[in-house]
DNA sequence: TTGTAGGCGTTATCAA
DNA sequence: TTGATAACGCCTACAA
């Protein structure tokens, strides 16, 4: 008993009995068995990270968040549980969750959920949750566009309605506001053969001199190819910014001109952030946008 | 006690009892905890996963492993801990490990390891280990260079004492020799910067109807780069073969005719061996080659 | 400030 | 075949 105090709350032991059994704590090589601990706190020290996407197991944009989040995990004796089997979600035995991939129908089991949430991703539900900063992320690109003289500005965004798809629209619409000029969007699935069919069919409307910024670097190698299959010179006449810098970014020849999210980093405040909710019982914790970094590569002036 | 028995030992239980308990288990939505299974049994339903060598976070190679294994473990009511830091290793309180990055020097200390230990790579040491089948690997690549009809056929190698080189160098070796050919192998350091320069300064001495056999992709990529610079023609003149599949062969432009490891199935593979091997404490598990595939793309005649 | 008793949920062991 | 008891190692609650 006198050991768990020392460990727990030292400052009702004291000093010389504390030494002493820091001592013989050292001596013995004691090491507290995290498994009676959880017992004894109804604790399991594990956190389970539920991706309710389909997983493109080729995509590596989950495997680095889930990197990132063993990573913020590792220090504190917590473990970590993969769940991405919609159908049978195993949600017992766990101190707490890192969701990712929620929709608005997602909440209605999310809101039962007995232990700490954190969600990977803007949601306008009042959970806490960590993101990229979408909006900042899209008007430093934008900016950088304007500052290197382009005259054509025009947004190739994705056709969802989710928080992470108007943010980006709003750093752009925000930033030509701003310098009085008309913003221009056009919305597609998230697959580069759609924004290449969109700028080949359209290509006569479009002059010298325009960039797309696009919602991911998934459109952004699809405007890619098709301003090289038109003809169109990168990065002089036309340029190119995508979003993500998560692999697909160097796929492209040119490598893109992208903003480039932090995913490791996101992870580990993922973990840390659940770590300090279940410590203060569950306690509101906000939401944390992480700005991006507009990384120069070869899809746009310099 | 009974419960116990029926989920550990249903075969000690009548039928009738055992149906009436089942029957309880439903209606009460009955859990086993786990965190007083492991207090009892002296277990604690963690394994740790120790990378050994510098994780470079760019690099997804180990990111896709991880994530292989955290689905090969999360039926069983496993969960994962990832350690990287050499320094400090914390290594208790986990049912067994999974090692990758091990060198002969590592021996010493993975043989006082207490719980059951698999091994990513091959080894000569005799522990249990999953591996790609490195020299089939690289047979299969050799035999398609032959069956192209290219001339000469060069491996480009990295400069280590390891044993998945060794084996890609015999896959190598041991066609070329089946086919009255004689191997010619230069190793270097794993840079695409290397096999780049190797290529750009001997140059001259490469006839047309050449294919370089790569260790790995990125010195196939540097192969790619310095053949395009001195203006020779791939696939028609110059062949190059890649070996691994994961992120870097689609990076080049031709993408790479690469031997593509089954990367996240070879993580779940660990997982069940280890978890396996937990399960018959501690037998012998054997060696695992899983048989990697020739994937065929724009850097080899078709 | 320190020590004692009891309980967390499971399983091994022994008794019925 | 089934049930009772103790033990796993820690923590809360209470007593000294």
């Amino acid at each position: 008993m006198t050991v768990s105090r020392v460990i727990n709350h030292p400052e009702q032991v004291t000093p010389e009995l504390k030494q002493l059994v820091e001592q013989a704590m050292a001596i013995l090589h004691y090491r507290p068995n995290s498994a009676a601990k959880a017992l004894a706190n109804n604790r399991t020290n594990v956190i389970k990270f539920l991706i309710l996407e389909d997983v493109d197991t080729t995509e590596p944009y989950y495997m680095t968040l889930l990197f990132g989040i063993a990573r913020g995990l590792d220090r504190q004796q917590y473990a970590l549980q993969l769940v991405t089997d919609r159908e049978h979600l195993d949600l017992d035995h766990a101190d707490g969750y890192i969701i990712t991939g929620a929709r608005s129908t997602d909440c209605q089991w999310i809101d039962q959920l007995a232990k700490p949430v954190v969600l990977f991703g803007e949601n306008r539900h009042g959970y806490d949750f960590i993101d990229t900063d979408n909006k900042l992320g899209e008007q430093q690109a934008t900016e950088y566009a304007l500052a290197k003289n382009y005259q054509s500005i025009i947004f190739l965004g994705i056709d969802v309605r989710e928080p992470f798809e108007y943010s980006r629209e709003a750093g752009y619409i925000n930033t030509l506001q701003r310098h009085q000029k008309v913003p221009q969007i056009h919305r597609m699935g998230n697959h580069s053969h759609e924004s290449q069919h969109f700028i080949s069919e359209n290509w006569r409307k479009f002059a010298r001199n325009t960039v797309f910024i696009c919602a991911s670097d998934r459109l952004a190698l699809g405007a890619v190819r098709a301003i090289q299959q038109n003809g169109g010179r990168i990065p002089n006449d036309f340029g190119v910014i995508g979003f993500d810098g998560v692999f697909l970014d160097q796929v492209s020849n040119p490598k893109l001109t992208t903003v480039k999210q932090p995913v490791v980093q996101l992870g580990e405040l993922l973990a840390r952030m659940l770590l300090q909710k279940i410590a203060q019982s569950g306690a509101q914790q906000g939401e944390l946008l992480v700005p991006p970094k507009l990384v120069l590569r070869g899809t746009i002036r310099t």
